[in-house]
DNA sequence: ACAGTTTTCTTAACAGTGTTAACTAATTAT
DNA sequence: ATAATTAGTTAACACTGTTAAGAAAACTGT
């Protein structure tokens, strides 16, 4: 049977599939991923739409291939934010991680519709447990905010009057609400504040940061 | 020229614009916006698809419609809690509207996408403008809700520590930042919470509420 | 009652969409 | 050289929203 198929031929289709996904990342960045169609890649690289389903299964598993481009530059992102506020204290580092959260939103409204919106699913349970299908580098971000949160939350529990015991605070629930709310307020604004200049855009996340953690009432 | 339209004729049109707007929101509610379509209605409703365009200038013109009906049921669901609950203190009442707004988009999901996900942007501009088009029943919900954070912001403001002397909280912005983290929440839930029974669902709900209001970390 | 106007609805088509079966041409393996 | 595998195309299917043009029915004024 043999392996069928030469080392030239390999790196072409490698090259085949690496040009589908650049003309698709090209279509969707500009118009949005609900405009990404088979046969306008296909004019782009110069194939007929079918030469693309022999290297993709159907349309779902390339927009799947954008979503983990998307998905790594993003947890990239908040990784960086995460190692260069080591030396800050908890607060500010959580803060300045929730703040790049939403500037990415902003900055990427297109990868942001597809990651929170389209495959929002696939984030939560990439959230659960680590996918064996993407690179550390792919989630890490995502597993550092966690992380901080959690940190911050069993801090002040411990802190705070500790007349009650057992801790009430489920810190992973807790992260996660802080979560839904930041991704709340990125989907709300994303479609208003892409006419709003940057700097206004950053004092008015701040602004909902800083409520978010110190609760909207007290 | 003259007016055109006869008396029973006028009635059987509305007749048909009352059948299309059913139809579409049978297919609606069993299939979810993106799998209602012009050719689907015309079966139903036993006419060609070309009929619906004298009723409707096009899909998005009928999919308005739907967000209309959905949205005037979220407002009538709110309006009612707020009335129901004038005796309580303003926290409670508040909590009550919130998880209402959360429970409303886990029983009615198919409204919730169309209103919060594809009309997203014409809620917020209800929320600046009373619009003319909609009569009052249809958005006073969002507004009762509005005014009751309003109105416990402000109130917080004043007990609180006097010492800052202005008001550091724009109560409007406070109660617009609340909004976002809530719709985050039925926005990152609803596909998760549909296989989880009610009740166990109600006391999440019940915990995002209450960590909101009282800050993540105090 | 008849002619003319208006309204109502259909037929047929255009320009798209994702997807697939069947076929050809080229490359590779034995 | 022959057989097997791969790469790519053509042509079609079953959909989508939308519209131009025409037919049929209803209503209007005389």
């Amino acid at each position: 049977m043999g392996t069928g198929t030469s080392t030239r031929n390999l790196q072409t289709k490698e090259q085949i599939r690496a040009s589908i996904i650049d003309a698709a990342l090209k279509l969707f960045l500009s118009n949005g991923y609900e405009h990404v169609s088979m046969r306008k890649i296909a004019d782009v690289i110069q194939y007929t739409p079918t030469t693309i389903y022999h290297h993709f299964q159907n349309k779902e598993e390339l927009l799947q291939e954008l979503f983990h481009i998307g998905f790594a530059k993003f947890n990239r992102t908040i990784r960086a934010v995460f190692y260069e506020s080591l030396e800050q204290t908890g607060e500010q580092r959580l803060s300045a991680m929730l703040l790049a959260y939403i500037e990415f939103s902003m900055d990427e409204p297109q990868h942001h519709q597809l990651i929170f919106h389209k495959f929002i699913d696939r984030v939560l349970a990439c959230m659960q447990t680590a996918p064996e299908s993407m690179d550390k580098e792919s989630y890490e971000g995502m597993f550092l905010l966690m992380q901080t949160v959690k940190a911050l939350v069993a801090e002040r529990e411990r802190d705070g009057d500790g007349g009650d015991g057992e801790s009430l605070t489920d810190v992973t629930e807790a992260a996660i609400f802080l979560w839904t709310a930041v991704n709340g307020y990125t989907n709300m604004f994303f479609p208003l504040h892409r006419s709003v200049e940057r700097e206004w855009r950053r004092q008015h996340a701040e602004r909902f940061v800083d409520q978010l953690l110190r609760g909207v009432l007290y």
